[in-house]
DNA sequence: GCCCAGTTAGCGGTATACCACTAACGTCGG
DNA sequence: CCGACGTTAGTGGTATACCGCTAACTGGGC
């Protein structure tokens, strides 16, 4: 049903966020369009949105490449953050009807099962479904579409660093809950805040060491060199 | 130099920022490739680009128009000012060096000129420069794209609804200014919450005004409804 | 007249093929 | 042995052509 621009999309998309495809990687678009079986319109069109979201570069007339996350790359996405989901937290914190704040509770309640038994993944999908619930009950659809690329770099991000400790996160999750759900938007805000900024010091500690200078211009070469000069297949008399 | 894509890209932009292509108006892949004489790869590309940036919409399977422009949307966007254009200032305040304060500066001046030869379009667009220098200063190379598809918006909006005064505008930038000179985070933040919130009420009743209802499903059917029956070339006998 | 199913035009989605640009490779002169 | 320059493989950019989905038309039955 959906269109092959959108599976390709997908596929690109879960492999660069679960790191499988490196920051830095190049991507060939007829490689890639016969690996997966497609034509190239399809595979430039997804190229096209991921480099909208920000998970690939493309280097005019050279080609693709998955982007690079250096540790200013980091900050700057902790400084967006630190506004944004405060932003989420104050006007969802307004905005809330009882159904939200349902969903809300919902996904508490997800996590809280899932950290009892001890279901790593599961605990991390609940609180990002947390989030992005959040978002939604905020009520501002513009402020979904700018979240949804920073989501997919956050994830990446807790990839290549790995999360801090869930359990944690579903206590301060409680906490901005409870702000939200009375209304008080000061408070929901100072906890979304503190919420995010925590995270950052860690995180951009273990950024500093595994970022590679990479530089896109000098990636995506027009031609690759030469590969490996014919493995020979006898020796020479 | 640069490609099609980019060229028909501007075009469109430009087109329905300066509403040219009012909102909800449909774009069919074929007449606009035949108009800006492109094959149809290069205007899908375009249209992709647009829809990235909330300019068009896309329904699959149905295709493209021009973004509605709903007082949610209005609401949506001053929103999202608030609290990006405030990081942007304060960011701008803590890490401004002398170079890009001077470019600051030239920008008030092009303004306080343009303001003074009574140049309203050299006015707007210097001011609109200032606003881009600070994101620039800021130094925080994700909030320049995400303010990118913003300040699209808020030209057009602007377009649909008239700016506020320019001047009443170039005296609040000067006193944002000296906040981000002076390093006064705090007071640049400030600033810039004023900023951008004393035009949200004016913006906002004027929207009200000019909204049309436009339901993007129904707006693009796959086949246009018969066009006026053919002109009668000569009267029955 | 009204409703329903088959038909068909319109238009987005995709594949194929060609063109244009870039830089690695080979070659020639110093 | 080394640097400049033409050559050419490799890759992104674009055009053309076809396919398939959707909904407006159309004609028959009630």
């Amino acid at each position: 049903m959906s269109a092959l621009r959108d599976r390709v999309y997908e596929t690109l998309k879960r492999r660069i966020v679960e790191v499988e495809l490196r920051p830095g990687e190049r991507l060939v678009e007829r490689d890639l369009a016969a690996e997966l079986d497609v034509s190239r319109i399809p595979l430039r069109e997804a190229l096209r949105l991921l480099s909208a979201e920000g998970l690939v570069v493309i280097v005019p007339n050279r080609g693709a490449l998955v982007s690079p996350f250096t540790p200013a790359d980091v900050r700057d996405l902790f400084d967006v953050r630190e506004s944004l989901e405060v932003l989420a937290a104050r006007l969802a914190a307004e905005r809330a009807d009882a159904d939200g704040l349902a969903r809300l509770h919902a996904c508490l309640e997800r996590a809280r099962d899932a950290v009892r038994r001890d279901d790593r993944r599961e605990t991390v999908a609940a609180n990002a479904e947390f989030h992005s619930e959040i978002v939604r009950v905020s009520g501002n659809a513009l402020l979904g579409t700018l979240m949804q690329p920073l989501d997919a770099r956050l994830r990446r991000l807790f990839r290549l660093t790995s999360d801090r400790d869930p359990a944690r996160q579903c206590a301060e999750h409680e906490e901005l809950y409870a702000a939200i759900a009375g209304g008080d938007a000061d408070r929901a805000a100072a906890c979304a805040f503190r919420h995010v900024a925590d995270g950052r010091e860690p995180t951009l500690a273990l950024a500093e060491r595994w970022t590679a200078d990479i530089d896109p211009v000098k990636v995506t070469h027009t031609r690759r060199r030469r590969t490996a000069p014919q493995e020979p297949t006898a020796a020479r008399p």
